[in-house]
RNA sequence: CCCCUCGUAGCUCAGUUGGUUAGAGCGCCUGAUUGUGGUUCAGGAAGUCACUAGUUCGACUCUAGUCGAGGGGACCA
């Protein structure tokens, strides 16, 4: 460190835990991500829409802040503004006086891109009918795909989890049709090809919660609130194991660290009545091999012969259109932690592992996940509103990436040039903007230490510039330019020691008129 | 929030049972080369050993607490 240097203003510049500044190469990565993803949204006909970072937390979902903290995961605060407060039908509420009653409403920052989409789609409802006429009303098809940052206050971070992190959605608003959930598979198979997975080294994984629902009821769980309790234990199944599924759902269990984890208490025999549903899947089978197991158990429930209905629906789809196992399989023992979904579930597994940085293979685990909710806009406009969708996790996408090598190689920096002179400035622009006109990207030193050469080089070198050029009053005298090509340097830095022979071998005289074209050549 | 491990230069890390002046590699800076990135060579800067208190003649080393990081767990719309 040099020397310590006060402060004057006494702030210490610092980024907030949890989020992050991206450099240009994890950028370009991403973006690689979200343009392939998105080109295939639109093949399917998805529109491109965005919403704002900031929603009214009562419009949000579930979570309502009673304090202006951050709230169960959601950042939350005050409204600075006061407005006016809506009645359930729109209309503003107003107090004995008929004076409208204001206040400071409560903001979230979006936690995900699903729950903004339900509030955008049931403000468009709300716009054009009155309250009491959306029960007759048959919902309108959309479907649109979007992506951008969204926002959870976790408690915990780690590699991978952040507080601020990019999702890329598309979703179906306004079907029932169990082909649109066939779709979503497919998508999401092709997105990700698209995006350079290989074939094999991911498969989309569907379960319809129906099944799982009809098979509780049967065995007696009624009771919504220990539906998902016995829910979020299956959902721990690739973690932890069926054994200590069995047991969390049973008197708990004691961890490897210690800690204790206390169980759901449920009848042994409905534990039993569980885990052994759970045990028929735990191997790979084909999709007709699941489907007949499934219809084996014979389950009397309605809800749960639906579910295997619609998943045979999507199996002829997805059959008839070439995904098989290879890409789409089913596993009834997937169930996906949030409350929310409603009937078929997906969740892309990455197949792949690294290599960490203490030698131990490591999986990469879920990238993609999505499902039917039906409830949704329910929640929000009272009436029944299906829909279906699914998500890529761009961040954790990105890592796979990284992490298995298969990120894009770094970009060429731009075409840079070099100062010499004062005087030569508006030459140098002149030439910039010529090359830029060419279709290069060019740019002109503006660094402190123009005097030193080697200052210069260096910034070249580091921004990966594939050519410098270099005009002095020798060159501007000739009406020359010389190229320095770098990237051919770098390659022949290893054959050579001789630093005048190496110049000579990487460096060029244009004339100045030729330079863009010459440049262009060079660059292929 | 719970359990475990760790905190020494910008980075990655050495540092003898507690002993006098805390080291290396990489990076950075200067020069050989005042018009040139690599390589080579010669030099140089840089650390309140996370912080606070305690034990001790003496603490980077031991103890406690605080803060921070990593790993595991709980949670995860």
């Amino acid at each position: 460190m040099s020397k310590k240097v006060e402060n004057k203003r006494g702030v210490v510049a610092r980024k907030v835990k949890g989020f992050r500044d991206i450099d240009s190469n994890l950028n370009q990565l991403k973006w690689k991500i979200i343009n392939a993803a998105s080109e295939v949204y639109k093949k399917y006909g998805f529109e491109h829409w965005d919403t704002p970072v900031l929603e009214y937390a009562d419009c949000l979902g579930k979570y309502l802040p009673d304090e202006d903290t951050v709230d169960k995961g959601v950042y939350s605060f005050k409204n600075p503004e006061l407005e006016p407060v809506l009645r359930a039908d729109g209309k503003e509420l107003r107090d004995d006086d008929a004076h409208v009653v204001m206040e400071n409403a409560f903001l979230s920052m979006r936690y995900d891109l699903t729950s903004p989409l339900a509030r955008r789609y049931a403000e468009g409802l709300l716009e054009k009918y009155q309250r009491h006429q959306l029960g007759q009303l048959k919902p309108p098809l959309f479907r649109r795909y979007q992506f951008g940052p969204v926002y959870r206050y976790e408690i915990k971070l780690g590699p991978g989890r952040f507080r601020e992190f990019w999702q890329l959605d598309f979703d179906n608003v306004g079907t029932n049709d169990v082909a649109a959930d066939a779709e979503v598979c497919m998508v999401l198979s092709d997105a990700l090809e698209a995006i350079g997975l290989p074939r094999k080294s991911y498969v989309v994984k569907v379960n319809n919660r129906k099944i799982l629902t009809g098979y509780l009821k049967d065995l007696g769980v009624e009771n919504d609130l220990d539906e998902q309790n016995i829910i979020r234990v299956i959902d721990k199944m690739d973690k932890i194991g069926l054994d200590n599924v069995a047991l969390e759902l049973a008197g708990g269990r004691t961890d490897s660290s210690g800690a204790a984890i206390k169980g759901l208490n449920l009848d042994a025999n409905l534990v039993i009545g569980i885990v052994d549903f759970i045990k028929n899947f735990s191997n790979q089978k084909t999709r007709q091999e699941v489907l007949a197991d499934l219809r084996n158990l014979e389950i009397k429930n309605e809800t749960a012969q639906d579910g295997i209905q619609e998943l045979e629906k999507m199996d002829k789809i997805l059959s008839t259109l070439d995904f098989d196992e290879e890409r789409v399989i089913f596993d009834p023992s997937l169930v996906r932690g949030l409350a929310y979904y409603t009937g078929p579930v997906y969740e892309v597994e990455s197949l792949q592992t690294y290599i960490d940085a203490k030698g131990v293979e490591r999986r990469i685990g879920s990238i993609c996940g999505g499902g039917r909710y039906d409830t949704l806009v329910e929640n929000l406009l009272g009436i029944k509103v299906p829909a279906t969708g699914g998500s890529i996790g761009v961040d954790r996408l990105a890592e796979l990436l990284m992490l298995t090598n298969q990120a894009p190689k770094r970009k060429d920096g731009p075409v840079f040039i070099a100062y010499f002179d004062e005087e030569l400035v508006p030459l140098y622009q002149r030439m910039a903007r010529d090359l830029r006109d060419a279709g290069i990207e060019t740019e002109v030193y503006y660094g402190m230490d123009k005097k030193k050469m080697k200052k210069q080089m260096a910034y070249a070198d580091d921004r990966n510039c594939p050519f410098v050029i270099l005009v002095g009053s020798n060159e501007a005298e000739k009406g020359v330019a010389t190229v320095k090509n770098l990237k051919l340097g770098k390659e022949l830095s290893n054959t050579i020691s001789d630093k005048k022979e190496w110049n000579e071998r990487v460096q060029k005289e244009i004339p100045m008129a030729e330079l863009a074209d010459y440049i262009k050549g060079e660059m292929g």
